[in-house]
DNA sequence: TCCCCCGTAATGCTGCCGCAATCTTCGCGG
DNA sequence: CCGCGAAGATTGCGGCAGCATTACGGGGGA
């Protein structure tokens, strides 16, 4: 899952992209409304988070300019006040949620949960592949009711496949889910996840395989 | 898929054609307007990016130009720099979309997307044919619903010919969505290419056949 | 401090793909 | 109806790009 998340207190929002990097989401940051405009342009994200008080104006005014370009990605507010009033406002502007500062990173990713389970929303909440059942939003994957950790890169990996499974997914698709661009990767540190991927999965008998399509992608299928 | 680059820094255009190329689209390079207008006049493109700053003039005239001819080829314009005023004015010169530099390869396939995407586009999301399910812009095959995974020239070819089932499609046409015009080819290549796609869909029981005609062309229909 | 994730890079291998040789099919003219 | 030439079909081969695997080491969390 990719998040962009609009938010000029840096401390905070290096604390909130740690905390949720740990919970398998890649994490866009911007300060400037100008730059979070583009970049939604430019990147499809799950959700935004969105700030109200931002140094280039209110980040309401943000929830307009981007429902006009026809994209209805969901749009959770941050705010330091929590007054119903201010509440209203968002949600007429078309937000789809709201979070008072402070908050618990765990309330937020209840919200998020939420706000990405209603359709339409291409996000699944349970995939069956082989023996496994993936849960793309809590990122748990279980081999016949038994839970496997996987770890946090390899997760994603395997999340990216499955939720487009039976079908190709693009090399640089999978780097999107995984990477977000201020990490580069200049080896070959992708096909090591999916080398690594196999082998838990094989160790684990989830009875799925990992195809490539040489000069492709990668695709996910039951053996 | 087939792009025309209009783009004066040889850098970014020969990483920009490698990119493009590992996603199954063939791109045809240039640098001048002048030549760009020609191109267009002997192929014909799924879609044009096009550099503001270019040696012989300003990019943006290339547009109006280009539409006069009545062709309605998607027009991306690539610029530098990212303001407001300049996207306004692209647009309203039949721009279709605009991407700032620098940008990311999958930014720019997300916008081809949604450009493409735009009817009347002859550009299917999805191609039924005998027993096949092809994507052509995720690159993806199915047969009932069972990944069918081919090497990349060989599946430009299916998607070429599915774009156009049950009508002939010109060998040089057929030539041309495979490779770019800087790789050249003396040999049977494509000859060779058609011939392994048909014994991988026959194995696949794809329910297509590919038929030749001599001397023109070739044809894929349900058989 | 220990453990495990994860990026890096070296190594070996797979199979795509261009090429060309050989065989087959097609269409036309006599 | 037959023969001939041109176009297409098929297949083996070799080079090489892309992928798989694994060992190593830095770094961060418990």
């Amino acid at each position: 899952m990719r998040l962009l998340l609009i938010e000029d207190e840096k401390e905070l929002a290096d604390a909130l992209s740690g905390a949720l990097s740990k919970r398998g989401i890649v994490t866009d940051h911007t300060t400037h409304l100008a730059d979070a405009f583009e970049l939604t342009r430019q990147n499809s994200y799950d959700a935004i988070l969105l700030d109200r008080r931002l140094p280039d104006g209110e980040g309401l005014t943000f929830i307009p300019m981007l429902r006009r370009t026809g994209t209805d990605t969901p749009i959770i507010v941050l705010t330091a006040r929590n007054e119903p009033l201010e509440r209203v406002e968002g949600l007429d502007l078309g937000a789809d949620d709201y979070l008072g500062k402070p908050f618990l990173v765990d309330e937020l990713m209840a919200r998020l949960r939420a706000v990405l389970r209603r359709p339409p929303s291409l996000t699944e909440l349970q995939i069956s592949v082989g023996r496994m059942v993936i849960d793309p939003l809590h990122l748990s994957v279980t081999v016949e009711s038994i839970p496997l950790d996987l770890p946090r890169r390899e997760l994603l990996v395997l999340v990216a496949l499955a939720k487009r499974k039976d079908k190709t997914v693009l090399r640089s698709t999978l780097e999107a889910a995984v990477y977000n661009y201020e990490e580069e990767i200049q080896s070959n540190a992708l096909d090591a996840h999916i080398s690594r991927l196999r082998k838990r999965l094989l160790d684990a008998g989830a009875g799925i395989t990992i195809h490539n399509i040489r000069g492709v992608g990668y695709l996910l299928k039951e053996e």
